[in-house]
DNA sequence: TTTTTATATTGCAATATTACTATAATATGA
DNA sequence: TCATATTATAGTAATATTGCAATATAAAAA
């Protein structure tokens, strides 16, 4: 099939796993630590930074941004990306209270 | 092509590529949720859960299992699954230092 | 206006993922 | 031993992802 059923879970389930998808390959980790690293860059910068061609990056780029990961600002004819930072504190509270709650089980 | 070129990055950035896709499904994102919720469960556990088939779930099960996420004890005939908390220490770790070094910034 | 610069989109081929049925493997209980 | 219970694996079909070349779009510069 190679189709997700997501009309059987919950729409925070869904809306994590969208999330934690965009973040599933390494090109798109290595993209959000360089915006990380230089606060924000444009699509040529990751185009000499990754060893990718520049369809590929604006197409990870793209999935980065409709999970909710990166913002985009259009100035000129470069477009700036930058972190959307409540998505990464989304995540930080989830994984919080994830290891807070395994650390209070005892396990088999 | 259809292939990650995992080689152009480096192990830290595939290896949280790697746990990133293992959650990067509603499926996957609820099982973590039920063992969470029960503290350990084993596969039939899900299959009375989730409304997948058995054979879907094991597999699900497995790709946890092999991104480090979960760890399963035989007992008997049945498998016992729970949360490999270092794992998800990791996780809380780095999203915590995404915000961060986000909230240091100031952007475009 | 024409050219250059920067990014996005299209179309494609190779590969990966998802979910299932059927079946195998393994341990327990009668 | 034989049947049952539990999980895993193999095989398969439908769909998704990845990466690129070619091209389109749009703004800036000449």
């Amino acid at each position: 099939m190679g189709i997700t059923k997501t009309e059987l879970f919950t729409e925070e389930q869904n809306r994590m796993a969208q999330i934690a998808k965009a973040l599933g390959h390494p090109a798109r980790i290595a993209i959000i630590e360089h915006i990380l690293k230089v606060n924000q860059c444009i699509c040529g910068d990751l185009v000499g930074e990754l060893p990718l061609a520049q369809p590929t990056i604006s197409q990870h780029l793209k999935e980065l941004k409709l999970a909710g990961l990166i913002k985009g600002n259009i100035e000129g004819n470069s477009v700036c990306y930058y972190i959307d930072e409540q998505t990464f504190i989304l995540l930080r509270e989830y994984f919080f209270n994830i290891v807070n709650k395994v650390s209070n089980n005892n396990c088999c």
